[in-house]
RNA sequence: GCCCGGAUGGCGGAAUUGGUAGACGCGCAGGACUUAAAAUCCUGUGCCCGGUAACGGGCGUGCCGGUUCGAUGCCGGCUCCGGGUACCA
């Protein structure tokens, strides 16, 4: 019988299906494990051939895990807000929701046929308003909670209230905007819209100022990465910094936990890098700088106070209010200008461009509280406003920047630490003896650092401090396909819709674009009225909001009583392995587990951190076929032959090319202007192509299409190809052409099972030693390596096993079913066909993951490597329990030693039992 | 600029903790079966030199150096490629 793997596969999908083989419920005989995938964005071009391989590692581990004995919880959904689909209604008129729904299904499509085990009654789209019901009621949880520094823990606004009843805000001790001290009589003494904006400072989720990036001609607010030069990138329009109400989350709250909970995880060391300088935590000192002959304070914070004494000039970020007031009557027009034009700048871009080193004088000077010394303030662009106080001492001795800045306009530069010479650079590193700092000298950088800031403490010019990089998470969008805003407007102020009030769903409209006034599109909603009385908040929310918490909803994704329950939450805790790419490092990855802690601080999950285990799957690129075209010409010229003449590289359709030689054929069909195209060949009479390796993309014509793939080899195939292409973690190109080895591999497992005539041959007779050694041997390295992401030695030890079962003949009933069983998480729907023609009535989802046996693998001898010098030269055969002096007896014994040390002396002998033999001679 | 990865045959890759470099697969070459082809099976395949051959020798994991009896894996210094990014004081 043949491996007819579409009949096989078709088969199947309908028998898991119809059995409902992948529904899972909270089975408290089980223990849990939870694996998830990073959700997809559901996008009008279908997935390509890269997109599933998180996918399928991440449901290998999942039947992995379900043979282990767990209730294995392998859910999936769609990211189905964003932009894309928002552009393409723009476009076309199309309603978002329409398109999304028609992307989804495709998706949906292509995904089944691959063969995964989720449990599709569970699934999830965030624009379902079922489900953004959940994300709005977060949202208003957020609205009505403040942070509480003293408890490190969100606490409703009420308690807030009554302290501020009782004792204002003098003992409050809150992450907050920047409000001034006030006394509960002040407090007791506002009105309601007073006590609202002083709210405003406390509450997780808050509104506020906040510079965009505004393009009047578009109407619209962009991305740092859609403006270039000023401009936008569509349209290439004026765009301007622009202060615009916005909410706000008050992600820097968690900061400290959100650093400090990285400890507790199973991530890649790089990306709790890349989270730990995302949240930037950073020890240091704030203190005040008096300003010459002016009534005004300077405020900057430094990680090195140590180095005060060489602070030769200040800078201030273009956007401190300090400048205005500071700056002399003979520099105010040069320092308007330079601000004027800093300020048009994107912070991107002002970072970007780290060449061209520009500030100019305030004609002010910061009078140094240590010596007494004048310190000319400046102002430049690179120091940012964002970020600590937006004003810094610059000591350019002993920061790079500082000391570019210092030699770009000749400043001066002092040394404070021992170690460096600036006339080449400056000394950044943080050690080294004081110099030139009068109480300093003499101490360690570190010491130094602690004296100087009790010295700041003691004189009141400052305090300790602990500043983080992180900001608050800006949560609106002025854009259309979003969850909107529970929120609406009564005399400016902005009330919050009650729970039972939830969802507030997103009205129709007829056009995308932002209103002629500029406002969201929501502002084209009709009627669209609080009690027909109010407006509502017309921004929705950002693509990270229906993201944030979704992994706890698939837990009970059909509960309307509440985002999950306590029962299904208690049961499935938290995610044991998530899957995705390194491109939601930062973005998603902070929001969600900034989500999560505020969830656990209300109680409503029971773990501190969302995401136990995390592994970043690499990116699929593709592999582009060119051909060679002679300018001026209709004639193609073979890749070796190209440098004689004068040739154009052409992109090539890499489903006509195999093995980089070109079907002509499908060439001359390919394009009509390719019909009479002429060829010169090489040698042996073929087109040969060029290739690169690229990034996926219809333009290179490099994308190959998973349906493509299964259509012809199958999805068993496709699975154990992606996994078989190297490192799961590792970026690699996608080359068809090596898919007929794993092909040939499943062909070759499926004809084990059968005898010449095509029937079913096993025998029920006692494996061989030979036999359970072979089976075992798989048996442990398959659970090894899947234990270790290593999925792509896993196909290879399959390949090994069936290559060995092959050519001693074995149809062992029990040897095949463990073969059978262990290969079913890479290659469910042959496995599950040969285990129901063998005679099983239940799914081998359901069967058991063959225990390893040491004791087949025991060698009663060791082919142990004899090398000298540290070269290899031949291998002895040893007994496998003897020791070192009988190894070497034998070794020394051996004829080819002995011919090897002729005339020379051992000067040494390494043994090490079990591995190899080194002389050194 | 900074941070994080990576570089091994013609190609994708293996070598799990410093112990036989190149598993497995593709491709290529040769052979068996066949009237022929497909499929399948078998053999060979890092590079160079010597030998009809068995075999022997040298080189070899991006480059330069180091540690070690022994380095693809460790240390120092580079080059190139990929990803991220925020001139973060």
């Amino acid at each position: 019988m043949e491996y007819n793997f579409k009949e096989i596969e078709e088969r199947q999908r309908q028998n898991l299906q119809k059995n409902n083989i992948y529904k899972v419920t909270e089975d408290k005989n089980k223990p849990k494990f939870y694996v998830l995938d990073m959700f997809p964005y559901p996008s009008g071009a279908g997935l390509h051939v890269g997109h599933p391989l998180g996918y399928i590692a991440s449901d290998i581990y999942a039947r992995y895990k379900r043979l282990k004995g767990y209730n294995v919880l392998h859910p999936m959904g769609f990211d189905a807000f964003g932009l894309p689909a928002e552009q393409y209604a723009v476009q076309t008129g199309q309603h978002p929701a329409v398109t999304t729904e028609i992307n989804i299904k495709r998706y949906k499509e292509q995904l089944s046929k691959i063969g995964f085990s989720y449990d599709w009654s569970r699934e999830i789209r965030t624009s379902d308003p079922k489900y953004y019901k959940w994300t709005q009621y977060v949202f208003l949880k957020m609205f009505h909670h403040w942070f509480n520094n003293k408890t490190q823990k969100a606490e409703p606004v009420e308690t807030l209230i009554k302290e501020f009843e009782k004792n204002g805000n003098t003992k409050v001790d809150a992450a907050c905007g920047d409000i001034p001290r006030f006394e509960a009589a002040v407090w007791n003494g506002m009105d309601e819209a007073e006590k609202d904006d002083v709210l405003m400072n406390y509450r997780l989720a808050y509104r506020s100022k906040t510079k965009v990036n505004w393009c009047p001609a578009l109407g619209t607010v962009l991305a740092n990465d859609e403006v270039k030069d000023g401009l936008s990138e569509r349209g290439g329009h004026p765009v301007v910094q622009k202060d615009m109400m916005q909410w706000q989350l008050r992600v820097t709250a968690y900061a400290k936990r959100l650093l400090d909970g990285l400890d507790t995880l199973e991530w890649s060391d790089s990306l709790k890098e890349m989270q730990r300088n995302w949240i930037g935590r950073s020890e240091g000192a704030e203190m005040y700088f008096d300003i010459k002959d002016k009534d005004e304070k300077m405020l900057v914070f430094t990680t090195r106070p140590d180095t005060v004494f060489g602070a030769t000039f200040m800078v201030l970020a273009p956007e401190s209010e300090l400048v205005d007031k500071i700056t002399t009557a003979e520099k105010s027009e040069e320092v308007d200008e330079y601000v004027e034009r800093a300020k048009n700048r994107t912070e991107r871009e002002r970072m970007a461009d780290a060449e061209n080193i520009t500030g100019v004088f305030t004609g002010a000077y910061a009078i140094n509280p240590f010596n007494g010394k004048e310190i000319p303030v400046w102002v430049a662009d690179y120091v940012l406003a964002g970020y600590g106080t937006g004003a810094i001492m610059a000591v350019p001795a002993h920061d790079s920047r500082d000391y570019a800045f210092a030699k770009h306009f000749g400043i001066e530069i002092i040394p404070v630490v021992e170690g460096g010479n600036i006339e080449e650079a400056s000394y950044d590193a943080k050690s080294g003896k004081m110099i030139n700092s009068d109480f300093l000298n003499g101490l360690e950088v570190k010491d130094a650092v602690e004296k100087m800031i009790n010295e700041i403490e003691s004189r009141g010019l400052g305090k300790r401090k602990v500043n983080y990089r992180l900001r608050d998470a800006i949560f609106s969008r002025q854009r259309y396909w979003g969850e909107p805003f529970p929120i609406y407007y009564k005399d400016g102020r902005a009330i919050p819709l009650s729970e039972d009030e939830l969802p507030l769903t997103l009205p129709d409209i007829d056009d995308y674009k932002p209103t002629e006034s500029g406002e969201p599109p929501l502002g084209r909603a009709k009627n669209w009225l609080y009690k027909g009385k109010y407006k509502y908040e017309l921004s929705t929310m950002p693509g990270f909001a229906g993201s944030s918490a979704y992994y706890l909803r698939y837990m009970d994704p059909h509960n309307d009583k509440a985002l999950v329950s306590k029962e299904a939450n208690e049961y499935w805790q938290d995610v044991d392995l998530y899957i995705g790419g390194t491109e939601h490092a930062v973005g998603h990855l902070i929001y969600s587990r900034f989500w999560n802690k505020f969830l656990f601080d209300l109680g409503y999950t029971v773990k501190a951190e969302p995401f136990k285990k995390l592994v970043n799957q690499g990116m699929i690129q593709g592999r582009s076929n060119f051909v060679y075209r002679i300018k001026n010409s209709n004639t193609y010229v073979s890749y070796n032959l190209r440098k004689k003449y004068d040739v154009t590289e052409i992109h090539v359709d890499v489903n006509i090319v195999h093995n980089d030689i070109l079907d002509i054929e499908a060439f001359k069909k390919w394009r009509p202007e390719n019909a009479d195209a002429e060829f010169i060949l090489e040698e042996d009479g073929k087109y040969r192509c060029g290739y690169a390796v690229e990034k996926m993309s219809k333009s290179k014509f490099n994308v190959v299409n998973p349906d493509d793939i299964i259509e012809q080899y199958g999805a068993d195939t496709l699975r154990l190809y992606e996994m078989f292409l190297g490192p799961l973690e590792q970026s690699k190109p996608w080359d068809t052409n090596g898919i007929e080895g794993v092909f040939r591999f499943l062909n070759k497992f499926w004809r084990l099972f059968f005898d010449n005539e095509g029937n079913i041959n096993l025998s029920d007779e006692e494996p061989t030693k030979e036999e359970q050694k072979i089976i075992h041997t798989l048996i442990k390295k398959v659970g090894e390596d899947i234990e270790r992401f290593s999925f792509n030695t896993t196909v290879a030890a399959y390949m090994v096993c069936a290559n060995d079962l092959a050519k001693i003949k074995c149809n062992k009933k029990e040897v095949l079913e463990n073969f059978l069983i262990v290969l079913s998480p890479f290659a469910p729907h042959i496995t599950e066909e040969l285990w129901q023609l063998t005679g099983h009535k239940d799914s081998v989802i359901n069967a058991k993951f063959p225990e390893f046996k040491e004791e087949y693998l025991k060698e009663d001898s060791i082919k142990y490597p004899v090398a000298f010098n540290g070269k290899t030269r031949f291998t002895v055969d040893l007994p496998a329990d003897i020791k070192k002096e009988e190894i070497e007896k034998a070794v020394l014994e051996d004829e080819r030693t002995k011919s090897r040390l002729e005339g020379k002396e051992i000067r040494k002998i390494i043994i090490v039992p079990g591995r190899m033999i080194n002389i050194v001679i």
